[in-house]
DNA sequence: GTCTATACACGGATAGAC
DNA sequence: GTCTATCCGTGTATAGAC
């Protein structure tokens, strides 16, 4: 791997690990295994490595996100393997950390993929309650873009939640809660 | 206002702004128009005074929250009460926040305000929802502890979703989205 | 109790050798 | 492209005067 390269993969990791206010050049290069030298020969500073590093990110997740909503079954149903989709809870979500990075919040480069991403992935989601509403699966009176964000505010709050007690639980039963919730109502089920 | 007072109050206001990587002493110190050695002999280090300042904020937060989910009305009045009520909505939770905080989860000490508030408000709230099942007014199969995780998650990932935004609107949506799944099906209210 | 002085490592960046 | 040297301000803390 160049060593551009590592400086952008070992940025992503303190970015996730320790946000932007707490990720030093230093460290940055000491976990690529660089000198002061190459950073700044690639990068014109921090901030230009950082954005590098969170374009990826959210480029990333947004595949991913995109991918499990785009897959098979129906509209409930991929929502469904969205909240359930594996995550490491407790490391908390790669872009959705960054909200709470006050430097990040304060740029608008930086703040621009963070907000893309959870667009994007907003959109998709109201699209799929929409459909379903069509289908019949969702009642008529629900709204695909509040339901989507309520869908997204539920996965995002619960890694604060399983962060704050140190245990994933938390995050698994806001999930279950709003599934729950969300829940299609099937012939002769009533809940 | 004493001066310990003042640097509480000082760092209660950075942390809630930058968390705890971002607050410096300096920068609290400054705020409270003090000098070095007064925060030194009020209080062991910062890790120190942001324990005070976190103390005291999750407890405000604690009792606000459980002021309004004691209040009067039907258990999902209170919920919705709860959900709806008046928020800086831009500038995040003051406790949620902190959990984004590597140094904050690495201390023992200074999650435990944390766990306890968000462990607190999480209860009062599944109380409220097996109260509302006994009433008739959600559905027998509801969970009390998952819906409140998951009420409880639609706030603080609502956070997430405003500041990547840059607007409220978008906590208001996930808000709105969760009440209108929660809402106690009244006679003849098809939805 | 509060202030100033001092300490030293780190944050973030530049300069110039190789 | 990468390295080392150097820079200046800041982060965090201690010492000691008043």
């Amino acid at each position: 791997m160049s060593t551009s390269e590592r400086l952008i993969e070992s940025t992503r990791e303190l970015l996730w690990e320790r946000g932007y206010v707490g990720t030093s050049p230093k460290a940055i290069l000491e976990r690529a295994g660089a000198g002061q030298g190459s950073m700044y020969h690639h990068f014109k500073g921090k901030p230009d490595l950082a954005l590098a590093a969170i374009r990826r990110t959210a480029q990333e997740l947004r595949a991913t996100a995109e991918q499990v909503l785009s897959g098979p079954g129906t509209p409930y149903e991929r929502i469904e393997a969205y909240l359930l989709r594996e995550r490491d809870v407790l490391r908390g979500c790669p872009v959705g950390r960054l909200t709470m990075d006050p430097d990040v919040i304060a740029n608008k480069d930086l703040r621009a993929p963070v907000d893309e991403t959870i667009a994007a992935i907003h959109g998709r989601i109201a699209e799929l309650v929409e459909e379903g509403k069509r289908l019949g699966q969702f009642a008529p009176g629900l709204d695909g873009e509040e339901i989507g964000a309520a869908v997204l505010a539920t996965v995002q709050g619960g890694y604060v939640l399983a962060r704050a007690s140190g245990s994933p639980a938390a995050f698994d039963a806001g999930v279950r809660g709003l599934l729950s919730l969300l829940a299609p109502r099937t012939p002769g089920q009533e809940r």
